[in-house]
DNA sequence: CCGATTTAGTCCACTTAATGGATTTAATAT
DNA sequence: ATATTAAATCCATTAAGTGGACTAAATCGG
């Protein structure tokens, strides 16, 4: 239900939106801000006083546009005070980075670990130690982290991650067990979701898109209109598992046939007789007929999925990250050969295809990225009030 | 972008608040009204005065629970004096309702016409007809009709009906067509995704749900938390295009093998050997054994497009509308072992299979029903602020 | 059966946060 | 140098909600 408005949360709001318009707009006076806000000058200034004092934005140098009258002072989100972190537990590493509020990646750590031998307990005491690191190596440059947000492969409702078969997890309940290092506690989020994210803020700048995130499974995370959608239960987006062939192989889903069995990277790497992506792509630049082949026959079957899915999601674009981004060349003809066959009689405009630029990283990205996205649509609790009328206001 | 906040935003707001809260809590109290929504009784009680004024809620009998206090008495959706006009253009009638506020179906017109035969412009004007007298009766019954919502079925934006192949629309611009009866003009959508919502607000009370309205063709609604899923451009859900059987025949959309070629109306009638849904359900009760067949068969395939839907959407419940109602005790059994045997072993839980209460009737109650909801979202177009202190207000 | 208690709803003085117009400030144009 | 223009601030006003006091109308309990 929508939640009443009382006075303290109009300026809550308020705050978020002036925040929001200087971030969409890059460095904008306050008069530009009143004038795309509809608030008055008087409040957006008061406003601005505040978001200095807080240190989530600077004035910039005029940008002296050559025009008559007095010139404004711009304002920017400040890079310089407050950071969110984001983690990623994926099967063969943990990684951390750091985003300032102007979106600008100011640390990362990454480290190769295997998780699948390792306990959830023994994961996450890892993860532990990096985050720490990570937030005090950021405090030394000057940031205080408000938030952060773990990316894991699988999915999660609510901290408690319900499976994540490539990891051995059930029902691990991440939350406690990251008790005591950060406030407020990190918020979980599955993987292909964080993706998605990562691609909106830190890619190409699409706002309407499909993420396909293939890893060991393939995922996919929808955004509209720059919201990510997740489903009745928050597991929407289980790409992997569209049925392309219905009486094709036995998957481990229970179904047969399903897009993970085609595509999917043990599929796509048995299929060309290639150990590593790595070891494929080199084979493709070579012309290897058997890797060719695969990739044909992977790129035919996520075209089919991708057929189903844009039926369905409506999506403006679709991008390929994940193993799929460093194949995209291989792939690409055979998927929009097989959805242009059968979209574009019904569609107007059948979705453009993409490649990510992120691969991997935007997964963390994301997940930094959702908590500053969260800090400036709500950033009242950083920002503390300055009283307009001090007291004893009244002279005389 | 989220919206500024001014003081007339904040109690238009507010006011959506109070009445929304209304609705979901049947009769309520001032007070309860106050916890419920946070506001103070102060300001719920001068609300109330303004929405009692505008004829938008009543006070009902005090319902005298027996317990101490002073009893309170109770304010309920008043019916008597807001209405909204629901319309549905298909391919074989035209229909029309009118809904009071608290979604009572006031009255209800329909009429058999061949609109394939017609050009738009004598199907609207057709069309014009029945809303004329679907106003005027509403007005002898002492009912303002305050908007109104078209149903069509095709994909629509703004207004625009790109093309609704079953009436050999194209490109027709129906605000324009229905200028000079209705104001405002009315809204104008898809048929499936109003389906979805009368289902929402008219049918088994679930918040969460795909809804799949077959018809000629195969549409579905998402309704997710209460709210319908549209896609990027307003075309998402189009079931009927999902890939099933990637060699099977030929689709009219380009594709092959699409849902609709084996659970679409025309699909099912011709592999029963049937004319209408009616002959064939008659055939199915007396255990007619192609048609038994052809449901399995029918249901098979849509089992198979739900399995990747509910991987792609996530929905909370499948509610089966449209043609698929009446045929629902032959065709539900294949749908939910398709369904299960490739859901159950990834999914804690898998959607419920549902019939629609509602059938064909869905769509122009979901169009009447949305002008209702925003109507009771945003009611300050239809209640005068009561001033507190009028002019002069300051004794002396 | 009458006072105590409890809850509903209204009244009123006050607070918050925004508005709008006047004023000050700092540029460019003539 | 002066006029003009736009940005930013100042200040009195206004809209809308708050909170506590007050009144109203029930049930409870001796």
């Amino acid at each position: 239900m929508t939640q009443a408005v009382r006075h303290d949360s109009m300026r809550a709001r308020n705050l978020g939106v002036v925040l929001g318009e200087v971030r969409r707009s890059g460095p904008v006076t306050r008069a530009a801000l009143a004038e795309m806000t509809g608030l008055t000058k008087t409040t957006v200034s008061k406003m601005v006083a505040d978001l200095l004092a807080a240190g989530m934005v600077t004035e910039t140098g005029v940008p002296s546009r050559g025009e008559r009258g007095r010139p404004g002072t711009a304002v920017a989100l400040s890079g310089g005070r407050v950071a969110a972190l984001g983690l990623e537990i994926n099967v063969d590493y943990l990684s951390a980075c750091v985003v300032d509020l102007t979106l600008e990646v100011r640390l990362r750590r990454a480290r190769a670990v295997d998780n699948r031998a390792a306990s959830p307990v023994e994961t996450l005491s890892h993860l532990r130690e990096i985050a720490r690191e990570a937030v005090e190596e950021a405090r030394s440059l000057g940031l205080v982290v408000a938030g952060s947000t773990l990316a894991v492969p699988g999915p999660v409702d609510d901290g408690l991650v319900h499976s994540a078969p490539n990891l051995g997890w059930r029902d691990v309940h991440v939350g406690e067990l990251l008790d005591g290092l950060l406030t407020p506690l990190p918020t979980v989020d599955n993987e292909a979701n964080l993706a998605a994210l990562g691609e909106l803020w830190f890619g190409s700048g699409h706002r309407d898109f499909l993420h396909v995130s293939g890893e060991i499974g393939i995922g996919a995370g929808l955004v509209v209109d720059g919201a990510l959608f997740r489903g009745s239960h928050g597991l929407a987006g289980e790409l992997g598992h569209v049925v392309v062939f219905p009486d094709g192989p036995p998957c481990r889903c229970g179904g047969r046939g399903c897009l993970e069995q085609y595509a999917g990277q043990e599929a796509l790497l048995r299929a060309a007789g290639a150990g590593t992506v790595e070891e494929l792509a080199g084979r493709l630049r070579e012309g290897d007929a058997a890797a060719l082949a695969a990739c044909e026959r992977a790129g035919h079957a996520l075209g089919l999925a991708l057929t189903s899915a844009v039926h369905l999601f409506d999506p403006g674009t679709i991008v390929l990250g994940g193993v799929f981004a460093p194949l995209f060349p291989w792939i690409s003809g055979a998927v929009l050969e097989t959805t242009a066959a059968r979209l574009s009689a019904i569609r107007d405009a059948v979705p453009d295809l993409a490649v990510s630029r992120l691969g991997g990283d935007a997964t963390a990205l994301g997940a930094a990225g959702q908590v500053i996205h969260r800090i400036i649509a709500d950033p009242v609790a950083y920002v503390t009030a300055s009283r307009t009328a001090p007291a004893g206001s009244k002279p005389r």
